[in-house]
DNA sequence: AGCTAACCTGAGCAAGTGCTCGGAACTACT
DNA sequence: AGTAGTTCCGAGCACTTGCTCAGGTTAGCT
């Protein structure tokens, strides 16, 4: 599977017009995997598409595989920002199993949907998408939430073996909701599968 | 995501040796898959693996994508067909649900887990894999199975949303068993997620 | 104004890639 | 043995890729 490729950001950018080039580069590779896929992009086309000469590129960047895993860790912080937003936000609603599930399942869905294309791509053809370090946040993220609501909730809910039910239920929701999101059929409306996914969740509680 | 190209194979063998040619291409494509990933299967490595020259790789398939998509589609149908196996014998069992869920669930987990490696590098890697005819098949296949399960159960499993359950239903358990196979934390046994996944099953109906 | 560090440029290199094509070798059949 | 079709060969073409480097431009300081 190819040796482990640096992806580490080159040099930091101080001045102004270094910050924008930086973003120029990183929002042209972000649109060009989202809407050619992978094979797609060659660093001379992210330059040129920036608006920027492939020199600069390399000044920031140590190679191909860096600059795309920093945009899509840009995209993948942002989607955890708001499912973690919308769960606080379902936390402090009125204590009701279902509203909550419900807010915090629709607030995943949306961060996902905003960015559908981008990760559909990457999802389908990043080689080293695993060795990004924000996506094994954004997973261990969801376990471990997942892990402090089943003990918090111990007395009402039962598993058998617990460990493996929760990483097992969290799986089941994170791929239903990437399902729902990038390969839904067009005849299922995505209102009736997050409506079918929370009961389905509560089922299993 | 770059145009559609022509997947399908070129001529068909018709000596003996022939058909032994493009085996060895086939297979040394899916050996390079597997091991080394997509971006290391390049049309010379293939046939130079195989002990073939690269004209003759060419004399049976039209470009490279044809060649991977023909060595994927084989494991595939391999994998369709292990799985109704043990469909078909989960149905001739005494009619114990847990039973039937339980055989089928390992027979599906035991046709992947033979194939782990070429798996994983299609699915995380291959950038025309819904294109492969076989690939839809299969999901098709889960989905119709489960659909017909369903209407044989009307009476005993009942469901608000019937066609979206039994589809998101389906996705998860398809997914649970990718995790399961391909994604599993050292930690969890693949003996203890089978069991539990089981469980939810029957708890979902 | 002068100077240093930060920033940008783009022609071009080395290393590949997928694939062609003219011809040689083999097989099957008369 | 003759021959038509099938199978195989591999040098090499046309092209793309990731990336370098020598030199120019700009910003921020004293």
């Amino acid at each position: 599977m190819a040796q482990v490729p640096d992806l580490r950001i080159k040099k930091q950018p101080t001045q102004g017009r270094a910050k924008a080039t930086v973003e120029a580069l990183l929002d042209s590779a972000a649109q060009l995997l989202a809407s050619e896929g992978y094979a797609a992009v060659s660093t001379n086309r992210v330059a040129e598409r920036a608006g920027v000469s492939i020199g600069s590129l390399y000044e920031y960047f140590p190679n191909k595989q860096a600059l795309i895993a920093e945009a899509l860790a840009r995209a993948l912080r942002e989607v955890v920002g708001e499912t973690t937003a919308g769960l606080r936000e379902a936390l402090a609603l009125p204590d009701q199993p279902r509203a909550g599930i419900d807010h915090w399942m629709r607030a995943m869905v949306a961060a996902m949907e905003k960015r559908d294309a981008l990760l559909r791509a990457a999802l389908r053809e990043v080689p080293f998408l695993w060795q990004i370090r924000e996506l094994r946040e954004l997973s261990d993220m969801l376990q471990q939430v997942a892990q402090e609501g089943r003990l918090k909730s111990s007395r009402v809910v039962h598993f058998e073996d617990p460990e493996a039910s929760t990483w097992l239920l969290m799986s089941m929701v994170w791929s239903a909701i990437l399902q729902t999101v990038l390969y839904r059929p067009s005849h299922l409306s995505r209102e009736r599968l997050v409506h079918t996914l929370v009961d389905m969740v509560l089922k299993l509680l």
